[in-house]
DNA sequence: CTTAGGCTATCACTATTTGTGATGGTTGTT
DNA sequence: AACAACCATCACAAATAGTGATAGCCTAAG
């Protein structure tokens, strides 16, 4: 009966070309080498190797059994890979939860590392409003948790800063408010707003509606998509629009007070109801080597964190 | 390091569902069962089983391993079926061509067993007119050959009968030649005939032209939907048509001197290219086993063919 | 042609693994 | 209590696998 350790030496001696290279790379004495494949030969009956020159050619035979030795040693690592999981508890599923219009592919960016690193857990990512981000981190449901933070102290969940997001007042090129030079808030009152509302019904503690006319939508990026159709104006994150301002079909209202917009920060909630396991300790590493400047995600920059 | 081994007696042991049983089945001694189970969580620190009681449990972690295992055995199963077929020269391919009106659903499960008995060979069946399968095995682009036999000694081929098809000459029910209560060459001889001509243009011996106005098709099937949309009138294998008989959308036409159509011989041909392997062999002894009886493919009465 | 480097095969030896049969303790049923 | 079936451990022999030393062969360079 052929072993494991005798294809993985038949393997290693078609990868590297003889069996003295083999031996080098598997960190063996070369006469084991010659030995694990002359026991592998008689176990299975057939000649793997022509030996007649200086360097073994691999025969038609092994040709066609190379394939499948392959496949069997990928089951293998397979196996490991499983019982590496089991022995270190890995997650075997991580639910992260971030606001939806904190994501974009620079944040996927900081997530996909993990996969080739954890390559049995699997990952949920689960994009909604702030306050759904922060019930569901709350309830146990995902490890983890991107939000708007408030200010307000959270007993019940671990909670650490990852910047700051500006947002922004918009409206369309053709509306009348673009035609000002400064707005007031009289002058946003007198137009419909487009607010965001969250399925229960939160509005977000500096977007909140001021005007008498109000579109609500539960996701921002629809909100932009009213504004740019000449529905109103609205206060969203920058994030969603540097690309249509640039393009000019979005505009930056001139908002008496607000310089340059309205920062809010934006933070990262634990769940206090998951046994911290080695995914779980590296997302959080990946998430702290990052951070949220105004209008993008970015690479931390190294200081003293001690 | 665990070997194919453990793996094996643990798979054993969890359908047994039992050390001792296991060993009966194994034929070994149940102190090596456990043995091999102790070494297998020696090797890969984890507990499979736990023994509180008097028969075995699989633990959590082992029914986690379980179904890897069962496929690290599979791709095992595999390569030990590959080296079979190296060793005894399975052939890996087998090439069965066919006269296009002699396939139905009888004749595939004559092959079908086959492809559990050598799963490793790749059967091929091509489908094309008698004098194509000829050239086909002839020229050793197949090994097998089922024709309409011509009578004509095969001097560079193997040929053994396999029963005999009826041709029966048919007419849509509205054609003038379906009012007749008899009839005559001459009368078939005034209406359009539909002929089946091969690639090579080569008519069969016994369904040829005898119209002046014909219409060429190079598959019985063609000759028969144009029977059926009443361009003429053919002589076509019973086979096909038993259906539309019965439904009524084609009829038998009365002609003199053939009272129930005309039989012609089928046979098989075999390449005289090819060595004959295992497949090849238990093909032929699967063909002999049944015959082509008039209108369909049935089991062989058991006579002493020895 | 000679030399040097790289190749594989074989040997002697040690260490490790695996299998059997005997034995003993526990569990579950009657 | 008796019996059957279960798993674990032991002693022993057999089988397997690995190392380092040695020898023979091949190939390229000088």
């Amino acid at each position: 009966m052929y072993s494991f350790e005798q294809l993985k030496v038949f393997i290693t001696v078609c990868e590297s070309g003889s069996f003295s290279a083999a031996a080098r790379k598997l960190k063996r004495a070369q006469s084991g080498v010659s030995q694990a494949i002359a026991n592998l030969e008689i176990s299975i009956n057939q000649e793997l190797f022509n030996r007649d020159k200086n360097t073994p050619v691999l025969t038609t035979n092994g040709k066609a059994l190379l394939p499948i030795a392959k496949s069997i040693l990928h089951q293998q690592k397979y196996f490991d890979q499983k019982l590496e999981s089991l022995t270190k508890q890995y997650e075997n599923e991580l639910v992260i939860a971030i606001d939806e219009s904190c994501i974009d592919s620079d944040f996927l960016q900081i997530l996909t590392p993990l996969a080739d690193k954890f390559p049995i857990t699997h990952f949920e990512i689960i994009s909604a409003s702030t306050f759904d981000v922060e019930e569901l981190v709350r309830s146990g449901k995902a490890q983890v948790g991107i939000i708007y933070a408030d200010g307000e102290l959270k007993v019940d969940m671990d909670f650490f800063l990852l910047g700051q997001a500006r947002f922004i007042t918009i409206a369309s090129p053709d509306h009348e408010l673009a035609q000002l030079s400064t707005v007031q808030d009289a002058d946003l009152k007198r137009y419909r707003q487009c607010v965001h509302r969250s399925a229960q019904q939160k509005e977000l503690w500096f977007s909140y509606a001021i005007s008498s006319k109000i579109w609500y939508a539960n996701n921002h990026q629809t909100i932009v998509n009213l504004v740019q159709q000449g529905m109103g104006w609205a206060s969203v994150p920058e994030l969603l629009i540097k690309h249509s301002i640039q393009q000019g079909s979005l505009i930056a209202l001139p908002v008496a007070h607000e310089h340059s917009g309205w920062l809010t920060p934006v933070g990262c909630l634990i769940s206090r109801s998951h046994q911290s396991g080695p995914v779980l300790t590296s997302l959080i590493e990946r998430l702290q080597e990052n951070s949220f400047s105004h209008d993008h995600w970015t690479k931390r920059e190294k200081t003293f964190t001690k």
